[in-house]
DNA sequence: AGCCTCCATGTTTACGTCAACATTTCTGGC
DNA sequence: GCCAGAAATGTTGACGTAAACATGGAGGCT
């Protein structure tokens, strides 16, 4: 597997040795001044400070990290960015893990069969990083017969509270209940429901709170159609909800089989809220200016994020984990897409 | 900066050492079998391997990198994901680093100011990562007054040529000829046109070969619009082009201000595409499910960045590094959204 | 037999950093 | 002026790995 013969260059740049000996002083007091030590004397450290800069000094996180027996860098494995959510949360992993002083490393997923999954966690161990954040569907990785590097810490960004690890998440359930009751609220009937993949725990937690608040309000239940979360999946449930007369409020887990369906009912003549109304979730850039404008359940990726991270590097340092899942509320953004039914 | 005591707690996984004691042969034996080396008894081998099983032996991947110079890892520096367009190259960056053995360091710059942009580079001379991969906008490099770490390869995914890096993009003027001359093609008189950010390489590209494909074709130029990638700004220009009936077909120079376009052309009355045609720039996956699905300039990621990884590893290798700019070209995608002016 | 070669394996060492401990220099009190 | 104690600075060694070099034994050739 590895048995090619690598033409390796080093790189070469000034270590502390070199600093120390532009500036006269010892090896240690270079390090000293370089980790903001306060135990070093106003001109010594100008000096050094000098020294440095004159001959480029950058420390070198390999000796540092094998010396400290820490990287300084967590994990992400997700799979292809392609779904929003995903995206949008990484994007503020980055930018969370950075304002704490960690790096980010991305570990894909390439196929997201179980093979490939393994491989992931295989190469992972061999990663430099400190802890992981696991941005997959967590039932997935009980298919994938998955072993983390003993001692390894991870939290997983999932709804499902049953794993072993730290789980953090958007409260799904709340957010689906905003979406339905909204469109109740407006008058319907009831709320038809486009659901994301049934393998996915987001999507059954947004369905089964969306099938309690129907309950709880004494609402019919009408049949669940299901899709991918991409917005093809959701234009071909668009068209089968379009050509039912019957059906006056759909809910759809994500934005993006929103924006498939909204295309369907276009299609259709249907129009988009006289005839039907239609909320999505997640609230993606993009949604307040489809047309309709989409009203959405707004996921606060940041929050969630920040948490992990947070939770991730409590992990690290304490070597414990709480086992009390973290779930962020949402918010209903309310646009041109619902309005009540026709009488 | 760096003041603060952090409580340590050293991950203490077994070493080369602890595997060897236990197979009863010397560390750089372990070391052979690790690497694959073949100069090693089969015999030798086996007990080795069965020795790293039973002790859940991993590669200390800091001490591999001290050793060898080398971290076997790039890092890709990017603005906010937000946009599409580097989300999709990211995401292909990760798999071709991945397959071709090297993990990915995301740097985020956090707000995009200057002075955070140098926070990128200074952190990124710490960083443990052999490369770099710049995924912003080249002009704001200049702005930051950044200063990479000598002797660091670098590779940017911009249009700009003049930089003193190898630059690997997408084609956008031939993408943005083709989009305009599909529309001319059409029928129409003229191309009206919604760039992108003024300080952006790629939209100057494509709005200057727009303008090049009119003239070459002996139409009027009409004045630009300019958007800053955002639908919100494709709807704010949207009003004023649909506010004009002179216009019967729009180059958005991505699909996002596309999206944004066809709300304001909806809003104000005017069919797509019979009274006005779009075309937008990307083709994300969304672009498909709009309404109308929208005729577009597919882009090709994976290549762009499969070009990118593979330019970067050859400098990683060489040291060298090609001052060819590589274009990858792109595809137009006839969708539902242009047609024929109306008579 | 004598010698040379090839191959498996072992030993030493350096990569750059920083904790722990050792030493030197300074400060102030009497 | 002397000494205790604090502050600044130096020395040593170890983190885990792998290249370079060293060793030793098996087999082939004359």
């Amino acid at each position: 597997m590895t048995t090619d013969e690598t033409p390796v260059r080093r790189r070469r740049g000034a270590s502390m040795a070199d600093v120390a000996r532009l500036a006269g002083v010892s090896g240690q007091t270079v390090s000293r001044v370089a980790n903001g030590r306060r135990n070093v004397d106003e001109a010594t450290r100008d000096r050094v400070l000098a020294a440095m800069r004159e001959v480029g000094y950058r420390p070198n996180s390999a000796a540092r990290a094998l010396r400290n027996g820490q990287f300084r860098s967590i994990g992400v494995i997700a799979f292809e960015l392609s779904s929003f959510g995903n995206t949008r949360t990484l994007d503020a992993i980055a930018a969370a893990a950075t304002s704490s002083g960690y790096a980010v490393n991305l570990i894909p997923v390439l196929h997201g069969t179980p093979h490939d999954l393994s491989g992931a966690f295989d190469r992972l161990g061999e990663q430099a990083v400190d802890g992981v954040i696991i941005l997959i569907e967590a039932h997935r990785l009980d298919e994938a017969d998955v072993q983390m590097p003993e001692g390894m810490p991870v939290v997983v960004i999932d709804s499902n509270a049953d794993l072993d690890y730290p789980v953090v998440d958007t409260d799904q359930a709340q957010g689906s209940r905003l979406a339905t009751e909204h469109l109740l609220d407006l008058g319907h009937r009831t709320v038809w429901h486009l659901g994301g993949p049934e393998d996915s725990y987001a999507a059954s937690r947004r369905l089964r709170s969306w099938r309690q608040t129907l309950i709880d309000h004494g609402c019919p239940v009408p049949p669940v159609l299901t899709g991918d979360w991409s917005a093809g999946s959701g234009y071909a449930a668009g068209r089968k909800l379009a050509a039912d007369p019957d059906v006056t409020a759909v809910f759809a887990a994500n934005d993006q089989m929103a924006l498939g369906l909204l295309r369907a009912l276009h299609e259709a003549g249907r129009a988009v809220p006289e005839d039907v109304s239609v909320v999505g979730f997640d609230d993606m850039e993009e949604a307040a200016q489809f047309w309709p404008p989409l009203t959405t359940i707004r996921q606060f990726f940041p929050e969630v994020a920040r948490r992990s991270v947070d939770a991730l590097i409590e992990g690290i340092r304490t070597g414990e984990h709480h086992h009390q899942p973290v779930a962020v509320g949402t918010e209903l953004v309310v646009r041109a897409s619902t309005a009540p039914p026709r009488r």
